[in-house]
DNA sequence: CCTTCCCCGGTTAACGTTAACAGAAGTTGC
DNA sequence: GCAACTTCTGTTAACGTTAACCGGGGAAGG
């Protein structure tokens, strides 16, 4: 037998005040646990509150009191496992301060970068991460934001403001190391995936494998270096085995194939890896692939991967400190960046054991 | 030069207001678009919102109009390509609807699944989702929360409530099939890595591999069912690689080692493969594999990885759905309950090419 | 006994928005 | 010419909470 009950309204303070016989500022009093209340009053309120399943509304809350003790925290893609470890930590220190962290997801598009700090700012919380890549758009909006007296710490975005924080871990420096690493084991014709050479302005770790090229007076051959077809949104924004996969796919199908690739984080690498296989290469003898990010899959591919670590966790817990500290001050404080070092991981999948 | 600026405070519909000459409720209706504006009213005050930089209050706007237009999505664990997918399914429809959606990170914690509602609840979320792991302490709140009237729909939870829907993939059956397939290649002696035999209640998966094994006249061996150590918390819930390898190595220091494996997931079967491989078992030869989930890496693993795909998207889909249907009717809709079809997907990992 | 302080609880007035209603001016229809 | 309707704007009163203030009763201290 199927059921419709009617919908219940919430109880509110004067609800329960009325049936505890005291006035709302009394029951306000006993459910936040502040200021005088006998031990009589507080039984009998806390009992009408658990009889009439009492929540107290935060809109209303959050009105009067001008804060709302929660923080937003913008992601570009949730199924990565940076952008988790990073979500983690920084859930880590604002639960010991006191906030709830609501997460939004952009996908990787502006628009969606856009509705996810509309959607944090009308709902009033009380500072913002911005985790997402740079976007023109997006980057507007947010100064809006930030000129409307927000609390914003960026984490690697690639965005400028005097009154924003920006957190990253030193991607260009990371993605010299991988290449530099790569020629020093005597690789030259080393191949990059995951970026196209037109539109891969911004993505720093592409600009230090170039770098590394270029000091070394290798040649980065635009054909060596491939990403998602025509800039389009065919792969969903950041990293996916199967942009590694066909972008390997690519690579080996040019006549001076390269010996070495490095892949713009560890998922493409796995792809890349995958394709590398199929066509009956041995690695790292014929082929040394690098990745980036160091995701716990990395350790263990087969051969396990080289990679770059960045320090997820503290960045997420440096951006969250740096907001705490930015929401509890009076005066919006001046601008900190934070850039921090990257480590090399070598594994079998450059160096055979 | 450092400096800090003193903080603003937002600006509100009164101010926008005595800046254009006209009352609040004028403001209002330029800004929500509904109401009779006079094209040359409509121009003054747009044009001082934009430059007094004003945002609606979404708090006071929530409020008065008894609404919020946002959802709330419990994850367990945010790392899961399952929960990354599942997500961007329910803000598919959701978007397209009108709904921002909130999402909360429990850490397959029962405090932390608490916290999450609670603090969903208090921000007077229109609904929520939910797709976390049951727990006595979760389940309980959660259904003060559903008659407290808050419209609420379960993903793959195992917890029944008159006034929730539930949304599942079949992981009985998927379970089931997996061990049945390893069965139908000859193997007799399966072990599972993923759940300690004295805890493994309510993972269906689970239990659908112990009904296969004693439907063919099996035997489940107890050795051979492995999962985290002493049921602690030294995995981070879910599912890692390292459990797999961990999980693997058990297995291979039995006396008699099983010739095949199900891991409750596809990353637990990556751990798995690694550590098999580190002992020179050759795969499927020498030890078959096979995983659970079909996230985008079980193709490009080497061999690619035997395993059974749920359908993600459609979940995520149909329990928005569902969500909206129960958001918008008037009276609370009776329980409704799907389960969806999971599909064995075999690679090479369970039989040589 | 009088001051001072601590308890305990009530009263008032917002916080910023919008639903509901009211009214004025113009327009249409017959 | 008058009713009925449309267009525009303003007024009022909440939505549910809490900061700030007020006051009475009792205990403590001189």
């Amino acid at each position: 037998m199927r059921r419709s009950t009617p919908k219940k309204r919430h109880a509110t303070l004067a609800d329960i005040a009325a049936s505890a016989g005291v006035t709302p500022m009394t029951v306000s009093r006993v459910v936040n646990g502040n200021g005088y209340v006998s031990a009589e009053t507080r039984e009998k309120v806390l009992h009408a509150v658990s009889a009439l399943n009492y929540r107290r509304n935060g809109l209303a809350r959050g009105l009067k009191r001008q804060r709302t003790d929660t923080i937003g925290l913008v992601l570009g893609d949730i199924a990565n496992p940076f952008a988790a470890e990073l979500a983690r930590a920084v859930r880590e220190v604002m639960s010991a301060e006191g906030y709830n962290v609501f997460i939004c997801v952009s996908e990787h598009s502006a628009r969606e970068d856009i509705a996810a700090f509309d959607s944090l700012a009308d709902h009033r919380v009380d500072g913002v991460i911005v985790a997402t890549r740079a976007n023109k758009l997006g980057n507007d909006r947010l100064a809006e934001l930030i000129e409307g007296g927000i609390p914003v710490v960026l984490i690697g975005r690639d965005f400028r403001h005097p009154q924003a924080d920006l957190i990253a871990a030193d991607n260009l420096r990371g993605g010299y190391d991988a290449t530099a690493h790569l020629i020093s084991l005597g690789h030259k014709n080393i191949g990059f995936i995951g970026v196209t050479p037109t539109s891969g302005v911004g993505l720093r770790r592409y600009h230090g494998y170039l770098e590394a090229m270029r000091e070394h007076g290798l040649k980065a051959d635009e054909r060596s270096i491939v990403g998602r077809a025509g800039g389009g949104d065919q792969w969903p924004g950041y990293s996916t085995e199967a942009m590694g996969y066909e972008g390997m796919k690519k690579l080996l199908s040019l006549r001076r194939r390269p010996t070495a690739v490095f892949a713009r984080n560890d998922f493409t690498a796995v792809g890349a890896m995958s394709a590398a296989k199929e066509a009956g290469l041995r690695i790292p003898q014929d082929l040394a692939i690098v990745g980036y990010d160091d995701v716990p899959l990395a350790a263990h591919t087969s051969p396990p991967l080289t990679t770059v670590r960045q320090p997820t966790r503290e960045q997420g817990r440096v951006a969250a400190e740096a907001l705490v500290r930015r929401m509890g001050s009076a005066e919006t404080p001046a601008r900190e960046e934070r850039v921090m070092p990257c480590e090399l991981v070598v594994r079998a999948s450059t160096v055979a054991e």
